[in-house]
DNA sequence: GTCTATAGTGAGATAGAC
DNA sequence: GTCTATCTCACTATAGAC
């Protein structure tokens, strides 16, 4: 990490970003000093300021470009039309690559929505509130359509959006699971819990299984 | 909250308690003076070292003594017996319940944990691990039974806990659902999750599903 | 148990030479 | 664009009077 000379520029600019990433995402964001960030990237603390104009513009930055990014690509993977299952399965495959494709991203717009100022807040929440609203679209659809058996579309997204955002607080690369079982399992998860008939009264005894079972013939 | 006289004692330690969890799952423990601690108790800083030896030791406390309480408890809710989804409904509740009712406490015991010094998080991941394995034993349960499809169960623990971990970012008193609804819909959306069905592929078009159904008989 | 006062440290941010 | 040097401030933690 360490530099020789008085070099660089955009190149410093990514590893700065990297490092930010990394150090927010293991310590937080009040918890990193920007004389670690500086030592990580291998400059001086001073020089920092030539990319930003203080830590609390940097961290902005970093998550209000990461939601962009997000939406950006979100909008290519979403089906314009489909049944609501197809739709659904394509939002968590697409959800589910992105959080493991850009974990550390996706964390901190979580954990450090905090750490904003009140106006920055704002802007991301917006930025949230619209993602969020393509899944309760899916699920709302698939409701209406009789695919989907929901007690409530917004519990369900939240339930949805808790459960794969998760995944991007054990997921490790080098671990058991393959980006693909990790995604195949979820959709299956999802769908299921989506697609739903399960009235907590319904399934435990067997005999009950049949009642549902003839109910949905 | 100001303070009228050298006075207290045990009122100050449940004040300062009280204090710290509303500090920490608003701000951060980085970002958490002790002045500001103090001043929310309305004693001074100073004294807030007759109640810990240091601010790590304050936040340690605070996360174990809130994960033997959630032991516990969870100790008294488990059914010893009967089938895998009566048992997983009754995890679920008891899950749900603690959650709504201690949100501050279980959101810090999974914000915070990176805050610990590696000693002190030995520890708690010690009984954070005892914990999901409760959950995770049941689902083994009845995927062995068959009452349960799931593809994967530790996928389906980490999921399921997400998921319900999540109620706590969201969830407000004085909000539009019922501590009963998110509990009953809840429970619904996990048993839907645990007792599948959900081939991708299977459950789209009505033909499907006549064939689940049969196979479930 | 609480207070006041302060030691000692490390933080974010700025100035100016190269 | 980077460096060195430094300002200013807030923080944790301690000491000692009441």
């Amino acid at each position: 990490m360490a530099r020789i000379a008085g070099s660089s520029g955009p190149r410093t600019e990514e590893a700065i970003r990297r490092a930010g990433l990394s150090l927010i995402t293991t310590h937080g964001y009040a918890a990193m000093s920007l004389r670690q960030l500086a030592a990580m990237v291998g400059i001086q603390q001073g020089s920092l300021y030539n990319y930003f104009r203080n830590k609390q513009e940097f961290l902005f930055d970093l998550i209000r470009s990461h939601m962009q990014d997000l939406h950006a690509a979100l909008e290519q993977a979403l089906l314009p039309e489909g049944s609501a299952a197809e739709r659904l399965t394509r939002f968590v495959e697409f959800h589910v690559a992105y959080h493991i494709e850009r974990s550390q991203e996706v964390f901190i717009c979580y954990s450090e929505l905090r750490s904003l100022e009140p106006e920055n807040l704002t802007a991301v929440v917006a930025m949230r509130r619209d993602y969020e609203r393509r899944l309760s679209d899916i699920l709302e659809a698939g409701r209406e359509s009789g695919e989907f058996r929901l007690a409530d579309v917004r519990m369900a997204t939240l339930a949805i959006l808790a459960m794969l955002s998760g995944i991007c607080n054990w997921y490790r690369p080098d671990g058991r699971l393959s980006k693909e079982a990790v995604s195949r399992t979820f959709t299956g998860m999802v769908l299921a819990l989506a697609q739903g008939g399960a009235d907590p009264a319904a399934l435990p005894q067997p005999a009950n299984l049949n009642r549902l079972a003839a109910r949905r013939q």
